[in-house]
DNA sequence: CTGTTAGCGCTTTCAG
DNA sequence: CTGAAAGCGCTAACAG
């Protein structure tokens, strides 16, 4: 028994340990362990003794020596665009709540939607042991990810618009949202509806959106009216101003419109097509409803506030979390999709259609 | 020598160790590590060799055993009150950038302003070895991280509205900013300046922003006219919509304003009353010229575009992280505050005066 | 019900 | 210029 065993844990630089622990309880560093842990039975006494001086002396196993004697480390990888925009970051909030819960540390790294950047990412916390990944949005592109994955980690994709992946996947259904939105405005009254968006073959989630709407109205015997489609091939990089413009321009050579509602893309496309009406001294809701989507924090400025469609961003984080520990602690992953439904928040900018009637 | 050693490393599960490299090599394991860390001199021959096994295995050493043996771990903690506040996620990418660059990996968490939660991320950070730790944003008080903090962890404070903390912070010079930007608007030609913001004692922000507004006019020998200071005692719980409020309260009893420029404590403030004025149709900024401060992202989306002052967010965040690694390298950590300039956005909600009077 | 001991994969003396 | 071996703090057979 060495003399000086006391004072050791004393110093602030080198924390109690699980030795220390045993020494003072005066048992096996093995019966700390599993007094800890409930791995295996430990006499009550016993157990209540150490799980005292263990809070005497504020003793917290160190996670890397456990982590690298287990080949885990409770600590989950996630991966993301970018941390500075705000669908990711709400996704991000279920996914933390989940993970805190279940006692897993989060590592968060943002890629600039460069796949080099995901692959090198990948592999760092490879080599940290991480015990799975999450990647939130990123490109339609996947096989970096599967070849970078050198320890077939557990992996659940949230809102990446990947064809066919091998992971499970957290998608909204956008089809059916703007579906909904149709029949939802039809419901008001409304009867003339118009779209405005970008629609690129590229991107699935465009066409979702757009196919919903022809849809939507075809389930109502409604034909298309063209002259109230306001599509953009391609991305729209700067849509407020972009949507602004095609607005604009549409009223300054129409002088009027024809429609009494209009489904916007996004919630800035939305806003920007709000600006353009209103500045054309049409009044919103009572020339036109307008419905945005994706509930945007800025959407609740507007005046009058936008009504829009809301996605379940956390819950959609939440989900995956769920799924992702679930595939950790069962080894077999289920690779299905799961598809979130959205929500019509009718805010200020949708109405029915009869009381427009005053004016 | 084990006759099977070969496959062993093909082992999708087992990834490769620095004792495979070192058989592979025919050396120690000793001097594979040196040849990765450059500790000490390795014949530049066999340094080849073995830098080219491993690249051929795509060796990875593994950090967890590593952290371990180094007691360091080249993790940092990052700890913010919400994940969703674009304003940390300004913050927290200025960080990112530095970090990756130093190759550090960043452990992130919200606390959602509970000082108990935060107490409990740093215990667990801590039990995990970060290397160091670092706080966005927060509650006033820091007693309870000086006691969380056992092992003495370098700390760094963003933006946390603290007294005295012991520990190095970087904050913004809001005072400085407002009378900045009174010198602005003069420079306009404005002299009937007025201003709109909560003001509680408790928010040490919010003081220094108003005393700045009235010493930035007293500066300028120009007195504070009262009725155009929009002041509400305590904290405005929701900005816009009080904000709005206010403006259009006396608006319609005074119908009509005394001054031409209107410094704002915050962007939503701003945005508040810019629709209180639009809705009374003044027209901005030819009859007043709104200013906002903190350049949120949404201010970019108002008609007309919001004048603003912008707060080196990223810069701030970037600065953090170096001092945080430089105080970890160098181990002496300087206690001193940065303070960081602000810079004025001119957009379109301000202009010069005399431009306003063609109505 | 409890202890001994061999690792986990790496770094780092100490020794040559 | 290079190796052997101890050790970081913990877990988990194996042994009683």
């Amino acid at each position: 028994m060495d003399k000086d065993s006391k004072n050791k844990s004393k110093n602030k630089n080198s924390p109690v340990t699980i030795k220390d622990i045993a020494r003072m309880a005066g048992v096996s560093i093995t019966t700390v362990s599993h007094a800890l842990s409930g791995e295996r039975y430990v006499k009550e006494e016993t157990r209540q003794k150490i799980l005292k001086i263990i809070k005497d002396n504020n003793y917290k196993p160190n996670i890397i020596a456990r982590s690298l004697s287990k080949k885990t480390t409770r600590i989950l990888g996630v991966i993301l665009p970018d941390i500075n925009n705000y669908i990711y970051t709400k996704i991000l909030k279920g996914i933390e709540e989940e993970t805190a819960r279940e006692d897993y540390i989060l590592i968060i790294s943002s890629t600039y939607f460069d796949d080099n950047v995901e692959t090198n990412q990948i592999e760092r916390l490879n080599t940290l042991f991480v015990d799975g990944l999450l990647f939130i949005g990123g490109t339609k592109d996947i096989k970096h990810i599967i070849k970078a994955n050198v320890r077939d980690l557990p992996v659940v994709l949230v809102r990446r618009p990947v064809e066919d992946s091998g992971y499970p996947k957290i998608l909204v259904d956008n089809k059916k949202a703007i579906i909904e939105a149709v029949n939802f405005l039809l419901d008001l009254g409304h009867e003339k509806i118009g779209y405005i968006g970008g629609v690129d073959d590229q991107d699935k989630i465009s066409i979702d959106k757009y196919n919903g709407y022809i849809k939507g109205l075809e389930n109502n015997k409604i034909r298309p009216d063209s002259k109230n489609i306001f599509l953009k091939k391609g991305i729209m990089q700067d849509s407020h101003k972009e949507s602004y413009d095609m607005i604009n321009n549409y009223l300054k050579t129409n002088n009027k419109i024809d429609m009494t509602a209009l489904i916007c893309k996004t919630d800035y496309i939305a806003l920007g097509a709000l600006d353009a009406f209103q500045r054309n001294n049409l009044v919103i809701p009572g020339d036109l409803s307008i419905l945005g989507f994706g509930n945007l924090d800025i959407s609740e400025h507007s005046n009058p506030k936008l009504s829009t469609i809301s996605i379940p961003f956390e819950q959609m984080g939440n989900t995956a979390a769920k799924i992702l520990i679930e595939s950790i602690t069962n080894k077999k992953v289920k690779k299905e999709t799961i598809l979130f439904d959205t929500t019509i928040l009718q805010r200020k900018s949708t109405q029915k259609l009869r009381m427009s009637f005053k004016s």
